[in-house]
DNA sequence: CTGAAAGCGCTTACAG
DNA sequence: CTGAAAGCGCTTACAG
């Protein structure tokens, strides 16, 4: 029987195999302590009843769920058209493919706050937690500090007195890419569009931008905040093309930010990169598939969730806390700037 | 404490509440049976202890996990690239965001088959399942079945003698739209890059696509088998226009297949829609962001998926398996063709 | 290596 | 409306 409702049960394969729920306990779980006969007895009598345990009551005992959340605190419109995240969380699975644990995706309902998040979180049902694309308001360090599970946050959390693990692109070194990028090919004239500010990517990738621009002895024509999606970006782009047309360079705060800029461009008659230069950053599929193929800065999601994931894991198997990794960006030159 | 390790119990409650376990529960619970005082009195143990309830305990008695999976036998890649998978994921989690179901999101690890999805889905901690994006070898249909679990498939399961409940878009129906579009814009000479065959939605659309050419006495120029990825549509996009230049006008599978096939056009120095008419199908974002937007019959992922999901959570309440819910499409006319 | 027994933290008839 | 008791299906010292 396959059936859920009607299940077989260590008791009723220790009948069949002849042993007791002890020792059929000890050989589905790999033997250990069992002698080979008993072993091959409770395989046979699994395979032959379809036995499949419990993992309710293996959980109250062990206190274990063979679960790791991701949490994304988005709504799942964002959460299904970022390439950034979609790399991440697709890191997240490969890193797990090899363990016993499932990976659980966890994002905001549409309009909702994460007061299902958290509940759902602390009421025990994973053993473990990787958080990506966290705001300032959500507060989640603290939040999920205060759950004392194994825990790391792809990208910096914004309490660094907390001492949550961490692992993150230097953005700031990536802000300033894009800066002595464009300033490299000539353009003097720049602008901006950041991403949401209560993020510390967004945040970063601006300090960088902004030194550099500074050093240079560079004034910005422009900055505008958007929010890491493409329809904002067009919007901005369409904005700041509009009220300074004079702009010849823009560093956009994400690929979906510059694919967004790009329509704008177009729909105003610009041309890139002939009359205006443009790098993205996170280096996505998405780049690939613009035209002209975008500029971008390296932001290896993928790399980071299985590393955050590490992390996380080594934290279930009992190792402290480790130190936070950051990795180095590096720009990848294309058609746009 | 919110510490998820020293958990307060049920029986901490009791205590601090002066009254039983058994009442404290009921209280927990919503207070059925519970006197005012009584109920009063937990609640603030409740407050004051920071209780929550441990799932695995409940469950293991009430046989429920408040858990919902969606399955999509994809893995990550897929999953976050294509936006109709992307909406209906979205429409489940909005389905479910006023019940206490959470939503689980299954997929295939990289490379991996669908071994790790059964085991789990058997293993029993889920209350029930919406399927999309299912292919002839998963067998899906089969095994989720014999789970006896409360089941909804978002298109047609390719084993209708299993009487699997589900809701699909009238794909032969849109298929017969883009033809006759098409047709009725004057293009002649005809050509359709499908999806995998082995999926019903892509054997559907052909079918519809080719009933309407030859009730037109047209006969096709190509036709090529994708996968409903962009970067395969942009593949044979090309080859179709390398092979076949006298085509004017494109039936693509989904939008995504169309977008790569528009970077072909483009490649090959084609005007779109002026030498090359383009339809798609999905009618997704993603077809408001290319230039020119695109032609496209609608699949409202979103809409189906909250279908799929009430059919699940009414079996879930007792109510026997529903019968099909089939959605008729309509083209939307964009730039494209 | 094995088994009897206790216990994980809940819910739910049942008797009152 | 309330509480004592049984039981959900496992794991894990413990004694042998």
């Amino acid at each position: 029987m396959d059936d859920v409702r009607s299940r077989t049960t260590l008791e009723d394969v220790a009948r069949v195999a002849g042993v007791s729920r002890a020792t059929a306990s000890r050989a589905v779980r790999g033997g250990e302590l069992v002698s080979p006969v008993a072993l091959e007895a409770v395989r046979r009598a699994v395979e032959q009843l379809g036995y499949v345990p419990n993992p309710a009551a293996r959980s109250l005992v062990t206190r274990q769920t063979d679960t790791l959340a991701v949490v994304v605190p988005e709504d799942d419109a964002r959460v299904f058209s970022d390439p950034f995240i979609a790399q991440a969380i697709g890191g997240v699975a490969e890193a797990l493919a090899h363990t016993p644990k499932q990976l659980v995706l966890l994002m905001r309902a549409r309009g909702q706050e994460n007061d299902r998040l958290l509940p759902y979180l602390r009421g025990g049902h994973v053993d473990g937690i990787v958080v990506l694309s966290h705001h300032r308001d959500d507060h989640l360090e603290r939040e999920l500090a205060a759950l004392h599970l194994p825990l790391a946050f792809i990208g910096r959390p914004l309490e660094p007195q907390l001492a949550v693990p961490y692992v993150d692109v230097d953005n700031v070194a990536g802000g300033r890419l894009a800066a002595e990028h464009l300033l490299a090919a000539g353009a003097r004239r720049l602008a901006t569009i950041s991403g949401p500010l209560d993020m510390p990517a967004a945040v970063d990738r601006i300090t960088g931008w902004s030194e550099a621009l500074a050093e240079a002895g560079v004034t910005e024509v422009a900055r505008y905040e958007g929010d890491f999606t493409l329809v904002r970006g067009e919007e901005l782009g369409a904005r700041l093309l509009a009220e300074h047309p004079e702009v010849d360079g823009v560093f956009a705060a994400n690929d979906l930010t510059a694919a967004g800029v790009l329509h704008a461009a177009r729909a105003a008659g610009r041309s890139v990169p002939r009359t205006l230069r443009l790098v993205g950053y996170d280096d996505t599929q998405l780049g690939l598939t613009t035209h002209p193929q975008l500029t971008s800065i390296t932001n290896p999601g993928r790399d980071l969730a299985r590393r955050a994931t590490r992390m996380v894991l080594d934290q279930l198997a009992g190792q402290p806390a480790p130190p936070p990794i950051i990795i180095t960006p590096v720009l990848v030159e294309r058609a746009s700037g």
